[in-house]
DNA sequence: GTTACGACTTACCGCTTGGTAAGTTTTGTA
DNA sequence: TACAAAACTTACCAAGCGGTAAGTCGTAAC
């Protein structure tokens, strides 16, 4: 079938991207893959920017998606805010290749021309701070501030998904293990702390 | 001079692979920003792979010399950790190229051969966990603990660092200085929620 | 004053890249 | 069964890639 082909092509550049990036990959390689051309390829996608801009759009949908749930679980906001970001933690070591590539975006966007599949992050981020100020501490904290800490929470998360390989590397596969499990409850408590003390 | 070029080579490659990527950037575009041709690039760093290492390695120094100086001030460890993390959120906020570089390495470096140039993050993130260690509080913490809490607070601070370009086409000038403004206080404010606060 | 060496250039090579053009095969539909 | 559209392929191209080979040029050593 048609949209099958498509979304296996989607599957593929998605994992090959967040291995290698835009420019590690050829659209050869790619169609490769699943045994056809690049010619394949590039009937359906146009160009490899517009292949490149497709994966991205995918992952934005899934993204907002996952968010609007969270959001309408009826828990108070510190217990909805915490299981949010938990959430986003096992989400991001689930996929881990994901996050690479959502990294390798932020990375790189700022040289990218086609700025419409850009701000993906735009929704998910506003959202996450609306989140923040819900919590009764933070009711009356500025949006920079409810941002930054924010921020601050995903970025130990993303930073965190993409250094698994590299921690291996330095520290070994046991000991890495022992981080994997200790993570998440220093993390739980990072959000603790972090929601309660306002600076 | 001789080794004048060959700094000025190593700047440049290190500014156009932080932008773009290892293979995003090609070795004429780097010895062209210096009207040479590649052929003189070839001539100092023999491959380009080579450069790159060197790139890294020269990035590497400067880190370890940092961590020793910050080290060697007679401070109590909490106050040591401290300042030296927020110096780290300062050096990282000046050289925003450089924190690019190294988190595309971590992205990367999974898939290079070279494993020599690859852990230049070891001695750092070690010597890190020794200095959470000798806060008291987490005196008898495991190595696991202490490198999660340790590792979230780095990532804190590189996502925040990489982030930059993207936040500001996302919430525009005004609101991102305001973050800009509000992110040191808050994440003074995560450090100390996160020493005194274990799991 | 020749020799030697470092710093560079011009010329070239084989290979890969993204993309175009023009077909062929498969498939769904009237 | 005819026909059009979608899903592909083979053939090709100009440009760019990293790297080799063979030199040129200036300078410092003896």
């Amino acid at each position: 079938m048609s949209t099958d082909t498509r979304e296996q092509l989607l599957d593929t550049a998605e994992a090959l991207f967040a291995e290698r990036g835009f420019y590690g990959v050829s659209i050869a390689a790619i169609a490769d893959e699943l045994g056809l051309t690049k010619q394949a390829l590039l009937h359906h996608f146009g160009t490899k920017e517009k292949l490149y801009g497709e994966v991205l759009k995918r992952i934005s949908n899934t993204f907002e998606t996952a968010q609007i749930e969270a959001r309408q679980t009826g828990d108070d906001p510190v217990t909805q805010l915490k299981s949010f970001l938990l959430f986003q933690l096992t989400a991001v070591s689930t996929d881990q290749a994901r996050a690479a590539l959502l990294m390798r975006e932020l990375l790189d966007n700022k040289r990218r021309a086609d700025t419409a599949s850009t701000w993906y992050l735009k929704p998910f981020l506003e959202s996450l701070v609306e989140m923040v100020q819900a919590v009764p501490a933070w009711a009356n904290a500025s949006e920079a501030a409810a941002l930054a800490t924010a921020y601050q929470l995903l970025g130990a998360i993303n930073y965190y998904a993409v250094s698994g390989p590299t921690l291996v590397g330095i520290f070994g596969d046991s000991r890495v293990g022992a981080l994997d499990a200790a993570f998440p409850g220093q993390f739980e408590a990072l959000i603790d702390a972090a929601l309660s003390s306002r600076s």
